[in-house]
DNA sequence: CTTGCGCGTGAAATCAATTTCTGTGACGAT
DNA sequence: ATCGTCACAGAAATTGATTTCACGCGCAAG
């Protein structure tokens, strides 16, 4: 790998105008010139690691995410992405598992390696940020909110919740159960809390979080909460699912059952990844989660080009599109 | 962030001795001592970019991916990250969405940035890693060969092409079309060429290219291929589809027009990602993707160490899970 | 005719670590 | 008693780029 000094000799000029033509500075057009003419004959790449312990700041961007096997999460990627690319930035993935060990491991990378950004998932209510917002970094919160004083872009997860059930009362379904994720991830929380809202205002269950289960965000997740739900005495007859890969459990299990909707009736907080049910067939809260990603990463931007701002939260609205079927009339 | 020369004033030592003290090498116990308080005192995470730039590499390893949504390549990921993590490095994942432009850049970084191995999917056959093999980058390719001398994982895709077409035969089907990837994607090419020599040894058609579409390896192209295939003069009574996306875009067409499996055969290379059909539907050729990631991981680490035997290309088994119900009998 | 300013340039400092080189003291062997 | 070896530690060089500083030159204002 050729270096500035190499490129300097050849040039016939220092390693400071080698410096200064590559970055665009001052230099007469005629060295300039023969830098470039050096610079090409030795195929010469900038070393970025010198470039960024010298400048304290890299090029780079991290995105951690808690389960990049999840289509919600790689969909923001898309989004973060395309804006950082534009910017001149490039993204780099770190897979949390949900897990704050990993999170806390890959947060120590991106600051001692420089990194421009970091736009975070939050794998919990934990999350320590404390370093990373002491030492001024910076640092963009998605998805899922924190204790500290940071920018933050989410979506509207009790609105999301509530009209996934509004939606089943609506189509006439008499019992309906919710499963979400874990009760320390917010989403989770809040998504919940949408659904109990509507069940008790429709004076549905004497006691609602009877027909409510916690479980993990993940297919597995929503298989079991389903079979827990279906194995009640008094079973649901639709149930909202509080996240995607929770909502394809669900309906696996269901459809094992040989219950598919709409003779059970069922909502999904969240797109399904690539659903091959026929159309219409499940009420679907769309979530604008690429609009996510690119929000968080322009925020981010600009707080890297200087902006010093107070920190802002950022709340996505989201769009019901309720199931065409309806159920049976009547049991 | 603290440095290394308050850690060594705090210690009152020098600054190669806290260096000594944190890379383990040999120091008086009780110096060490003196260097392990002080750090933690001052909280001192060595910094990677000076790290990296001294030693020459990063503990960091790539994987450039051509599609990131696609849960194919997600999953792979995860096997790279979990052996790459138990060695000590971290994995960080970069999205070529297909272009090798975007690839190129990645790459330029991986090298720039003295990371220490790239896991490369390439995007196409004209990949050019020329740079890094000259520069005796360690380098593995997976899932698609490249014409460099390098390390590379693959499935066995004429294989997995040929055991779907076989099994839909099996079935009873009578005319099976194929809907595949870009020409020049391997994966794409292999696939079909075992489903041709199925379709060609059971004298299935006059002219068998007439039934094979090439599209994108996304949901969109599964879509059209399939569209375009329904519309024939003679339509097809199944299908094969040589990635899982594709196969997804054609379950949903064959479901918006009626024809859900088994009246319509439909076999696919690769695990359905989140699917809610009724188990037993659609054949599947297992593809042991993780594994793929595994082993990738392995061999890269391998040759990190100082391996530096010929290189080697590593063909992984699939298995095939054949639908379970069969079509009407005989139209 | 000076002073002053600005531009282009190179030398050298800087970034934060690792590693080589060098020197010291302790200890065992001759 | 002396020499050689070894462990340990500090000073200084190294890594490759950026940036500061200082200098020289040319031109305009006083």
């Amino acid at each position: 790998m050729a270096t500035i000094y190499e490129v300097a000799a050849l040039a016939g000029v220092s390693p400071a105008t080698v410096s200064r033509t590559v970055n665009g500075q001052r230099v007469s057009e005629e060295k300039a010139a023969l830098v470039r003419a050096a610079a090409a004959e030795l195929n010469f790449t900038p070393n970025r690691t010198a470039r960024t312990l010298r400048r304290q700041n890299s090029e780079v961007i991290a995105l951690v995410l808690p389960d990049i096997e999840n289509p919600y999460f790689t969909s923001m990627a898309r989004g973060v992405e395309d804006v950082a690319r534009a910017a001149g930035y490039s993204v780099v993935l770190c897979n949390t598992d949900e897990d704050p060990d990993k999170e806390a491991k890959y947060l120590e990378i991106a600051i001692s390696e420089n990194m421009a950004g970091v736009i975070l998932a939050p794998a919990s209510d934990h999350t320590d940020l404390q370093y990373l917002v002491a030492r001024g970094r910076r640092i963009v919160a998605v998805d899922r909110g924190t204790r500290f004083d940071i920018d933050c872009v989410m979506m509207d997860n009790r609105r999301g919740g509530l009209s996934a059930a509004q939606t089943l009362v609506e189509a006439g379904y008499r019992r309906i159960a919710c499963i979400t994720g874990p009760r320390d991830i917010e989403t989770a929380a809040e998504r919940s809390n949408g659904w109990r809202e509507i069940v008790t205002r429709a004076r549905m269950f004497d006691r609602p979080d009877d027909y409510l289960r916690y479980s993990t965000f993940r297919v597995d997740g929503g298989r079991s909460a389903m079979q827990e739900l279906l194995a009640m005495d008094n079973p649901p007859d639709a149930v909202v699912a509080a996240n995607n890969l929770m909502g394809v459990g669900a309906l696996q299990v269901l459809t094992e059952s040989g219950l598919t909707p709409p003779a059970f009736g069922v909502a999904v907080v969240g797109d399904l990844p690539f659903t091959t049910l026929p159309p219409g067939a499940v009420s679907i809260v769309r979530l604008p989660v690429r609009h996510m990603g690119v929000t968080a990463a322009r925020l981010l931007l600009e707080r890297i080009e200087g902006d010093t701002q107070p920190a802002r939260t950022i709340v996505l609205h989201n769009e019901i599109v309720p199931a065409t079927s309806l159920p049976s009339p009547i049991v």
